[in-house]
DNA sequence: TGAAGATACTTAACATGTTAAGTTAATGCG
DNA sequence: CGCATTAACTTAACATGTTAAGTATCTTCA
């Protein structure tokens, strides 16, 4: 068999490794995880979303959320709100804590984020997220048996 | 602040997880998880290897491993005996079970990766892990920081 | 030689990944 | 209307990720 520490799956999870190796120290800091971080992020650049768009956009599954939007509303860093339109959705957004953490963290993140590039190359780094792109895409089609045919 | 959707961290996620996707069915159609394959695919490539050496291997952390080992030891697909030279080392290896189990998954295993390659393009991917290995190269100086400098 | 330090794991504790089942609210339709 | 179905979460259960602490063994050097 094909020596697995060379597979494309072990290729991607050490280069994700590699990458967030970096921040998570810093994260740390802070007391945030990475997944926690990831939906303080995804909040802080719309006014409110639904858990169900929340999860798709954090990419996260839905059972991961609920438990960390409860941790994080303990910790008052997000707000939920039911909708009046539909009470089984909850609106959530980012609270002023959350939004001044925010600010606390993101300076230090972006600097890793461009030493990162800096040490990759800008193009470089344009040309990967491509190809990961068209990765994903190509692969995504073959997942789409499961679902509802509605492009027939 | 970026669109976090687009970093780094979130493409390689996204990737991996789109390959994954492809694997894990019939990894459970075996009672096996993505890690537990990624170990008894180290050790069938090998006679026997230390528990520290095998983390390194097949990417997994020492708290993490010595529970799954403890586990596939348990289905009797891979043995453990103590090093009589070192006793605090025990050397792992895979069981007859375990090669007859491998044995089975293996052809689906080796057809699925096929077909991502096909889908994806050999050479494509063969850039794709170039890249991904360079990546994780750049990064790794980061961090030997930390580490003993041994080469100064 | 024998006590301090290092090494190789293992355990513990908490957070997330993953699938299945449960809950509550909305929809469809007879 | 009322009941079955669907939808949006949440909870449960088990496996792994991650850091810290614990344990047993080996090394080393006074």
């Amino acid at each position: 068999m094909r020596d697995f520490s060379r597979s494309l799956p072990m290729s991607l999870l050490r280069a994700r490794e590699a990458v967030m190796r970096q921040f998570r120290p810093k994260l740390r800091e802070h007391g945030l995880t990475e997944q926690q971080w990831r939906i303080l992020r995804a909040l802080a650049a719309i006014e409110a979303a639904e858990v169900t768009e929340l999860a798709r956009t954090a990419f996260l599954l839905g059972p991961s959320l609920s438990r960390i939007l409860r941790d994080l509303e303990a910790r008052n860093l997000i707000e939920r709100k039911t909708a009046q339109a539909d009470q089984r959705r909850s609106m959530v957004s980012i609270s002023k804590e959350g939004v001044k953490l925010m600010a606390s963290v993101a300076p230090s993140s972006e600097a890793i984020y461009a030493e990162i590039t800096r040490r990759f190359g800008a193009r470089k780094l344009a040309e990967l997220q491509e190809m990961l792109g068209q990765l994903e895409l190509c692969l995504a089609s073959v997942d789409a048996s499961d679902e509802i045919a509605d492009d027939a």
